[in-house]
DNA sequence: TGACAATTCAAACACCTGTTTTAAACTAAC
DNA sequence: GTTAGTTTAAAACAGGTGTTTGAATTGTCA
């Protein structure tokens, strides 16, 4: 509030880089509400008035706290392949990429964490991170479906598959408890997560093909076809 | 805690029917913690003391809300298809229903709300929903793979494809938030939905077809394969 | 060094939360 | 109509929360 930090220049004191790390370890393992002020300091070794210091107050924590962890997490996963890669090198790039960023329990392990709670409760940084790190990347995403495809960028459908790629992906960090019940076995070692990825990359190029060859109409047939098309 | 309600009968009283609903709206609106049972009862129309009385504490209140959900939720869009159907019009159905209950906006619409929230912030609720409700349900849609695909119940890809599939439609609950700032202009309505179950069932059709054909190495090649398959 | 700002600290404040208590109102059987 | 059991009502309690305060400490530069 009385600290103007529009430009947030990376974080100056010890105390404020301890701080990130532990609120965001808490933020995401408790979610904003039930994180305490108290429990975040202690974490960091810090005072309870430090938080008010250098955020102002918890609102500000969290939203510093989000922009700490996109940008940490993007300068980790890179998206993308290489420049001259095939649609199909760019599509594994990027479901492995994706599936790493989400999975992968690295430093930043919190960051999706918290994008899933922000996603149940939206508040004012989920727009920043829809403008600035979703859109982007669902392009990146729409342009590979497109070539492989050969449906043109306006296809309705290409969001579907979007939607359908990504979801896949997604499920196992929004439903990692109940993977975690359902299979108590299954490890995500780097190499089960390349396996994951490899799984997704293959099942949604076959289902690609399947997109590509139907008829274009919006909703017509598909669902009479899927159901029972040939009374006899 | 004075009172024994272990077999749960359906709620007597009026207020306790009330308390119900709307302590469903507002766990699900807000999450556990940040509902506050002075707010339930506002929207009950009842006394603060009534939450005590009817259900011992917050707990209480809170576990009973989840099996009226539950029971709400299965008896309105039972699962399954027609007896004689076809292993397609059966993951159609499967699909559809599955699609219908997470988004419908119909009475117990906070059920898969509270659901991803259960999910993200596990408690006891969970491993009750994931063996009465989640264990069944994914047994099902497993069955159904397996005719569709040909392969064996023990194929470790199976447990993958379910996944894939049950993850494309969850993504429209977990990340409806991004799907509303993507899209603002999509619908949710009756035909939508089912033009979505449509999109999802052709989709995973196709990508069963991609899996079945594929050699049944754990993870031999696929990862070469799709990065870059022929050095030249 | 000495002065001045930046930072940390312990304590307290004001508020909100879940819960309990005590009494009142209602219901239904006798 | 009385009475026992059930349900609601209002108020108060105890604990935890975010936040603020003002002094103490540390760091920095003339």
């Amino acid at each position: 509030m009385n600290l103007m930090r529009a430009k947030e220049p990376p974080p100056s004191s010890a105390t404020e880089q301890r701080l990130l790390e532990s609120a965001g370890e808490v933020f995401a393992e408790k979610g904003f509400r039930a994180a305490t002020i108290r429990d975040i300091i202690r974490r960091a070794g810090a005072n309870i008035a430090a938080v008010n210091y250098h955020f102002g107050d918890k609102d500000g924590l969290y939203a510093a706290v989000f922009r700490y962890a996109r940008k940490c997490c993007e300068e980790r996963y890179p998206i993308g392949a290489a420049a001259g890669a095939s649609p199909r090198e760019r599509l594994h790039a990027f479901v492995l990429s994706m599936v790493l960023r989400i999975l992968d329990s690295g430093r930043p392990a919190w960051h999706w964490q918290l994008m899933a709670r922000e996603m149940m409760s939206p508040t004012e940084a989920l727009d920043e991170m829809v403008e600035n790190s979703i859109k982007p990347e669902f392009e990146i995403i729409a342009r590979i479906i497109c070539d492989l495809t050969g449906l043109p960028r306006g296809d309705g459908r290409i969001g579907l598959c979007v939607n359908s790629v990504i979801g896949q992906a997604l499920f196992y960090r929004h439903a990692q408890a109940v993977v975690h019940r359902l299979h108590p076995r299954q490890k995500f070692e780097r190499k089960d997560l390349e396996d994951l990825a490899d799984h997704i990359t293959e099942f949604s190029l076959g289902a690609f093909e399947a997109v590509a060859r139907k008829p274009a109409g919006k909703s017509n047939g598909k669902h009479r076809a899927a159901k029972g098309e040939r009374r006899s």
